[in-house]
DNA sequence: CTGTTAGCGCTTTCAC
DNA sequence: GTGAAAGCGCTAACAG
C-alpha cells in the first residue's frame, strides 16, 4: 500500500515532523536521526504525496506551456528546449496545446488555475478575450507569468523573443552580399509583431544598399505549405526575382516545392533563404540557408526567468531580446552574371 | 483571495457537503439549491482546488506520456494527437521526455508515482533495469499504464502498434509494381522489433515477386540525418539500385540529399520511399511517398484504452494493431527502360 | 534538536 | 434533501 509519512515515521522511532524536516532540509536535526529516517526512506520506497504538499502551500513544481501546436516543429522544439531545462531546474511540465483554439485556451486557463501550477510560459498570442477574465484571476493568484517568442503580454510578465528586425535584416543583406536585387518576400498574413519587424529589418537593409523595395514583390500567404505553394507558385509564374526571402522554413519549403515543379533550379536559377531553422532546414533537399532562432537559448531563458519568478528572487519584470543567426547551406548562391 | 468551498457555501446559504456534491453531481438536490449554488460558484469564480481532491482519493485528471524527444517530428506529432484526444475525454498531459536517458527515465518515474497520475502512456522502450523499480511500484498502485509504437512491455500494460511488417511488404510491394527490382533498404541499428517486422514486410513481398533479397543493399545507419546521408552516398557511389526504401522519412530525406549531390534525379534516375508520414515528407522536394503511420488513430487508441482503464471499465489488457497505408506522392516513379 | 497540534480544501460516511 | 464531522498526507507554528 501507499506509505505516507507516518509510516515512516513510526518506522524511523521518530515523530512525523522529523520526517517532514529531513524532506525538505528544513530546521536542524541531528545527523543521525537524519541518517536513520533516510534509511527507513529508502528501504520503504516512501515518496512524499505532491498534492498533500501542496495543500498547504508548498509548490508544485508544476509549469504549464502554452503553445498552439507541438506537431509543429518550431513549437516542438522550443517544447523540448524548455522541457530539458526545466528538468534541471526540478520542474515538471504540462502541454496546453490551445490549437489555436480560443476554446481550448479557455478552457486551460481554468485547469491551470485548479492544477495550481507553480508558473506559466505562453507561446502564444493570447488572442482571445473570453480567456482574459481566466487569466486575470490567475495572475491575481501571483503566478508568474512569461511570454516566449511574442510580445503582447496584455499582463505583466517576463519576456524572451528573437531580434526579428535583426533577422530580416540580415536575411536580406546576406541576399545582396550575393548579388541579389530583384527579391520577393513570402509573408504570412502580416498581424504579428514578428512578422512585421522582419519586414522592417528588410527594408532597412533594403535601403541601405540603395535598392528600391517593389511592393509587389511582398506575398502574402496563410503560413501554410499548401498557402505558399500556390502563391509562391503565382509569383514565379508572373515575375521572376531571382531570391526569395520566406518568412519561415515551412514557406521556405513550399518555395523549393514551387521552383522545383517549374524546373526553376535551387539555387542556381534561384536563392531562397528560409527562418527558424527547424529540422526541416536540414532536412530540405538543397538544405536551406535559413535565419536561425536561437530556440534552445530562448527556452533556456523563459524556464530561467520563470524559476526565479516562481523563487521570488525578483520582482521586477524582464525581457530578453536574442539575436538570430544567419545559417548558411546551400539554398543560396551568388547572382550568376 | 482564492475561494475555497466554504466562501460558496457561505455565500449560498448551505453546507460545503452540499456544494461539494453539485460540483461532483452525486447525491440527490433540489434543483433550486443546485441553481443556486452553481450562481454562486460562477459569481465568485470559484475553482476547486484539484490537490484537496486528490488528497480524498479522486483523479487527477493527469496522464503523462513518456517519449524520447518531442522535438522529433514523429513524437511531436503523436503527442500532439494524444493531447487532443485526452483534452475531449477532460485529461491534461504531463511531457516527461527522457531524451534516451536512463537517468531521466528513472527520475521521471519517481516523479510521476510522487504527482499521483491517472495513468502513463510510454511512447518508448523501457531499457533501464534502474527504472524498472521505481515503474513497479507504480504498477502495484494500480495506475493504468500504456505502450505506444513499441512492443515490449516488461509489465501488463494495454498496446497500440502499427503493422510493421505489413508496412515493409507494402513499400516494396509498391515499388516492385513500378518495375524496381534493385532496390536497397536504409535502416537503423536493427535493434527494435519495428525494424525488424519492416524487413520482414519487405522479404516477404520480394520473394513472392521472386526477386533475390541482396543482402549487401540492406544499409545500416545510426538513424540520424547525418549518418543517412553518409551511407545513402557510400550506397550511391558503390552501387546503382534504381529504388531506395528508408525506414523513416528522415532517412529517406538524407537519401534525397545524397542523390542531389551527385545530380542523381529523384524520382526519375532513383526512386525513394520513406516510412512514417511525417511533415517532412510533405515538406521534402520533391514530395515523398511514404508508408504512413497512423499516428493520429493511434495517438486517439491509446488514450481511449488507457481512459478506459482509468475508470475501471475492463480489467484485461487490450493489443491494439493498426493497418499502414501507402501515401503515393513524387518521390517514387516507374523504372525506366 | 524533536514532538504536538492545527490546519490546507475537499470527499464521504453517517445522521437527521 | 441536507449537514456535521472525520479524515486524506503533509507543513509549520509553537512548545519543550
Amino acid at each position: 500500500m501507499k506509505t505516507t509519512i507516518y509510516d515512516v515515521a513510526r518506522a524511523a522511532g521518530v515523530s512525523i515532523t522529523t520526517v517532514s524536516r529531513v524532506i525538505n532540509n528544513t530546521g536542524r536535526i541531528s545527523g543521525k536521526t537524519r541518517q536513520k529516517v533516510m534509511n527507513v526512506m529508502k528501504e520503504m520506497a516512501y515518496t512524499p504525496n505532491v498534492h498533500a504538499a501542496a495543500l498547504t502551500g508548498k509548490r508544485t513544481n508544476m509549469i504549464a506551456l502554452v503553445a498552439p501546436d507541438i506537431s509543429n516543429p518550431f513549437y516542438g522544439e522550443l517544447a523540448k528546449s524548455i522541457e530539458e531545462r526545466a528538468d534541471e531546474l526540478g520542474f515538471q511540465m504540462m502541454i496546453c496545446s490551445t490549437d489555436y483554439d480560443p476554446k481550448k485556451e479557455t478552457k486551460y486557463f481554468s485547469v491551470l488555475k485548479q492544477k495550481k501550477v507553480d508558473g506559466i510560459i505562453f507561446a502564444t498570442g493570447i488572442e482571445n478575450h473570453g480567456s482574459m477574465s481566466a487569466l486575470e484571476e490567475i495572475a491575481s493568484e501571483q503566478i508568474p507569468l512569461a511570454m516566449i517568442s511574442q510580445d503582447k503580454p496584455l499582463l505583466p510578465m517576463d519576456i524572451v523573443v528573437m531580434d526579428d528586425v535583426r533577422g530580416g535584416y540580415e536575411a536580406a543583406k546576406h541576399l545582396l552580399s550575393l548579388g541579389h536585387t530583384n527579391i520577393a518576400c513570402i509573408v504570412g498574413d502580416g498581424s504579428t509583431t514578428g512578422e512585421k519587424n522582419r519586414i522592417k529589418g528588410f527594408r532597412q537593409a533594403m535601403e541601405e544598399a540603395g535598392v528600391p523595395v517593389d511592393e509587389s514583390l511582398i506575398i502574402p500567404t496563410r503560413f501554410s505549405l499548401e498557402s505558399g505553394k500556390e502563391e509562391a507558385g503565382k509569383l514565379l509564374d508572373r515575375n521572376a526575382p531571382t531570391a526569395i526571402f520566406a518568412f519561415n522554413d515551412v514557406l521556405a519549403c513550399a518555395a523549393i516545392q514551387a521552383a522545383r515543379i517549374r524546373g526553376i533550379k535551387v539555387p542556381d536559377d534561384l536563392s531562397i533563404i528560409g527562418f527558424d531553422n527547424t529540422i526541416l532546414a536540414e532536412m530540405a533537399a538543397p538544405p536551406l540557408t535559413t535565419v536561425a532562432q536561437p530556440i534552445k537559448d530562448m527556452g533556456r531563458s523563459v524556464i530561467e526567468l520563470l524559476a526565479e519568478a516562481i523563487e521570488g528572487k525578483r520582482k521586477t519584470k524582464q525581457k530578453i531580446v536574442l539575436p538570430p543567426e544567419l545559417v548558411v547551406r546551400l539554398s543560396t548562391a551568388p547572382l550568376k552574371t
